[in-house]
DNA sequence: TATACACCTTGTAGTCGCTACAAGGTCAAG
DNA sequence: CTTGACCTTGTAGCGACTACAAGGTGTATA
């Protein structure tokens, strides 16, 4: 299988799949006779789980932690769930930044009285900084 | 005033006002003899004005508009809480898609029963895909 | 006066996770 | 024989900083 079909069957484009190739993520797969990469389903299924754990946020640092732990089926996967909870504080954490962004974002917001920029409490909280 | 002491006021690094400069959102201050930045009150508001947006998650390229637009104070407010108002409809979208993330993460770590990496739930799910 | 030290200057390169080229090689169909 | 889709490598760009390096300036102290 080469690139572009990979690419399609795992829905990136070409360029990230040699982007994880040269930052060692995905093995470098075997060559055709025209120097074109030839992929396996094991790159496919590999590709996948990396894909799967950016979409739910994992950096490419804890990618590389994932695949090593998983890599060896009969460790404990004490550590994996460790990885992913800690994922999981970073998610909850984001969350709250981002809620009391919009809280105060909201509250300015209300205040506005649809008069001149000179009396607008949008600019004036922006220009104070309340400290929310 | 320096640059470190207004950097120490607004709490940013100097490097970080050079770079404002650098972008054209900042003006750049007259210079002492000695050919060190030197900054008045005025600068100080502009910084604030720029540090606060950025808490709040305002792109540079929105701050831009924003001080463009807060600079005409006669100008009605209208453009402003469009802005204002599109950006917390970002931050709403950012909150939701993190929920979700949030959501997955948790069923992927309820599911797993403290075996082997060869049996986690938490590694299935994101070798498999189950597409939320 | 020497010198140590904190501060300032410019310019360049690194961060993260891609994405977008440019310039060229390979292959099958028309 | 050429067109077109695909592949190759290498390099540069995104945003918002951050981290140097190499050197100039200003002040306090020995
Ligand atoms: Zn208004
Ligand atoms: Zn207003
Ligand atoms: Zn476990
Ligand atoms: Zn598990």
């Amino acid at each position: 299988m080469r690139i572009g079909e990979l690419a399609r069957a795992a829905g990136v484009k070409a360029e990230t799949i040699r982007y994880y190739e040269r930052e060692g993520v995905l093995a470098s797969p075997p060559r055709t006779q025209a120097n074109y990469r030839d992929y396996g389903p094991e790159h496919a299924r590999r590709l996948n789980f990396i894909r799967r754990a950016r979409d739910l946020g994992f950096s490419m640092t804890r990618i590389r932690e994932l695949l090593e732990l998983a890599d060896d089926r009969s460790r404990a996967c004490h550590a994996v769930d460790t990885l992913a909870r800690a994922h999981l504080g970073e998610v909850n954490r984001k969350i709250a930044d981002l809620e009391a962004l919009r809280r105060e974002l909201r509250r300015m917001l209300e205040n506005c009285e649809q008069g001149t920029v000179g009396t607008c409490l949008v600019i004036e909280a922006l220009a104070e900084g309340t400290e929310a």
